[in-house]
DNA sequence: TTGAAAGCGGTACCAC
DNA sequence: GTGGTACCGCTTTCAA
């Protein structure tokens, strides 16, 4: 029993070929009569599309290519969102593939979605496995990297993790922090950027402010964990007032630690800021600040950046966006008097567009 | 410029279209010296396979589709993982597609699926959305659903909640509990399931043990701390000794809340088990007790059925395979003295296979 | 083993 | 507006 094609639907139909074919692609060059039979043979037959053929006539598919990094962390999965949301407006659709960090996985994805010629593929990658891109574009397969910094001239968005290190760290020390701890994952690219940001806004303030660094191996609550025994264990004279934490995670882990010790006071002892806006650590009992790296949005941009790639191809110009994270004020940092931030930003914004050829 | 195709190939190598198609599909049906020909051609002229035509030629796709309901959830991301293995081993790939909970975006995720082909479909649905699939089975396409009980006889994967809550009850009972509380939101079938059997385990006590159901809006962290704040201020002669949460994340937020308020000792004064084994439960500071849903094995039994129908279309039948979830004790339940389990399980074990044709 | 040719199921362009 | 038809790129059967 094989099922039903267009030939079927046109026989059925008593019409064309074609002019079934127009029914389902261009509706308004068939008069409504003859459309509605055509459309009636359809549902009686339960007449399918053949994607496969379809691409492979039309020369180009109606799916877009999503591989992702790590998507147990909801930033991710808000790059999708926005993705999906400007994507579905254009009847364009969003395959995902989850390469859960893995080098061969990545590959083996991105040559997946290239054999299916998918009409473009968005990318999250490790910032250490972006070589596999070049190739890629070589071969004229249009790509857009989220979240990493691409070597070639490909379309990319990212945001500004100095700033961002930056913007938070000037946060701590607006709300009257003086002694200031950074701890994070070096391995992390993203992470390093914070630090230099937050290096950056210490300096600033010619002496004012001093800043530690501590080393993590990662970036989870685990690790979080001890950071909280470390801080707590130091003499009072030596404990840092404020803490920078390189991802929300890492933050959530020292704010609940602290807690259960009890013996320091969030954010009257310690102020704490995370890094992310990971929705895993909204649950915190006091509330975290963090920066928002406004995922959807970075989705939405990434994803209307490819759509007009395909529109126009020819005066398509590669482009490199980055974004501003924002300011999230929460009750970890929030002293008393010192209402920093009476009207938390309600959205995020973009910045800095640079083309770039 | 048109990518190069599998007649560039041959023409480069000297030989004929049928003979590429050989070096890609049925490698040792070639010469070597003919094989390494047409590969250094492939290779010089960038060739890769249009798995669109491909597709359609063969009349089948190398694809398999995953609908999932929340990716957010590391269970998930298990049953993906489970899956792959076995795929992957089979020459075969999965691509997700995440329907964010929607009724809506989970039937045109089915709905493309079906369109490209695929060669079959994985399908984690909500409960409550299970309705799409028989359509979807009635045209032929090849449908195993996870995590869910389909009306249909179509191949699922599934555990046995009503099973998992017993056991989890029966752990709290043997490590001497005899004031217990069920937490959990009803809205999600599974909980209620966990719920029947709790009160089966607490029945068969014949009153020693009593049980108090708790209701809750959703399974998150946030619900947790308002169960923390319930019990702790609840007067002694009333409060439980022992907690079952209807998901792990539940359980880490009764577990962070009451460590927090410093008050009651965990296990000692309350003991508390989740269920889940959700990662993101794994870093409370007090580690928690769960019911492990096995979600890699259950991913790849799932796996295997759809590529046991792929190969033997005509032999298969339907299977509803059940798997019992396993206990995985940890301190929020190791009562001094009464070591329960002192070797956990060591891996999750498959049971109650049913034949439904 | 290798080569030639007939589809697979649509799309799009062409006349009518 | 509608119908006929030449492909799209690959797999597969059948002869040589």
């Amino acid at each position: 029993m094989r099922p039903p094609n267009v030939a079927d639907v046109a026989r059925a139909a008593g019409v064309s070929l074609g002019t079934v074919s127009n029914v389902l692609n261009n509706p308004d060059k068939v008069t409504p009569a003859t459309r509605r039979r055509v459309e009636a043979a359809i549902a009686s037959l339960g007449f399918v599309r053949n994607g496969a053929a379809r691409s492979l006539a039309a020369g180009t598919s109606r799916t877009l290519g999503f591989v992702l990094t790590d998507l147990t962390n909801t930033f991710f999965l808000d790059l999708v969102r926005g993705a999906e949301e400007v994507t579905k407006a254009a009847d364009l659709n969003i395959l995902l593939a989850n390469s859960d960090s893995r080098a061969d996985k990545q590959r083996s994805y991105l040559d997946l979605f290239e054999e299916e010629r998918v009409a473009g593929i968005l990318l999250a990658p490790r910032q250490d496995l972006l070589e596999q891109v070049a190739p890629l574009r070589a071969r004229g397969v249009r790509v857009v990297v989220l979240n990493a910094d691409p070597p070639d001239g490909a379309c990319s968005v990212q945001t500004d993790n100095v700033r961002g290190g930056y913007l938070a760290t000037q946060h701590l020390i607006a709300g009257g922090c003086r002694r200031l701890m950074f701890a994070g994952a070096p391995r992390f690219p993203a992470v390093v950027d914070r630090l230099e940001g937050a290096k950056k806004a210490v300096d600033e303030t010619a002496g004012a402010v001093t800043l530690e660094v501590v080393t993590t191996d990662g970036v989870t609550a685990t690790d979080g964990h001890r950071i909280a025994a470390l801080v707590d264990e130091l003499p009072d004279e030596a404990r840092p007032d404020g803490l920078i934490a390189g991802a929300d995670l890492l933050a959530l882990g020292v704010v609940q630690s602290t807690l259960v010790r009890g013996r320091l006071r969030i954010p009257e002892d310690l102020a704490v800021i995370g890094y992310d806006n990971n929705r895993e650590a909204w649950s915190s009992l006091v509330p975290i600040t963090t920066m928002d790296q406004a995922g959807e949005e970075m989705g939405r941009v990434a994803a209307t950046m490819i759509l007009e790639e395909l529109r126009t191809p020819r005066q398509h110009k590669h482009r490199r966006v980055v974004m501003e994270p924002v300011l999230v004020p929460k009750a970890s940092t929030r002293r008393t008097g010192r209402e920093q931030h009476p009207h938390a930003a309600s959205g995020p914004v973009s910045s800095a567009v640079a083309p770039e050829g």
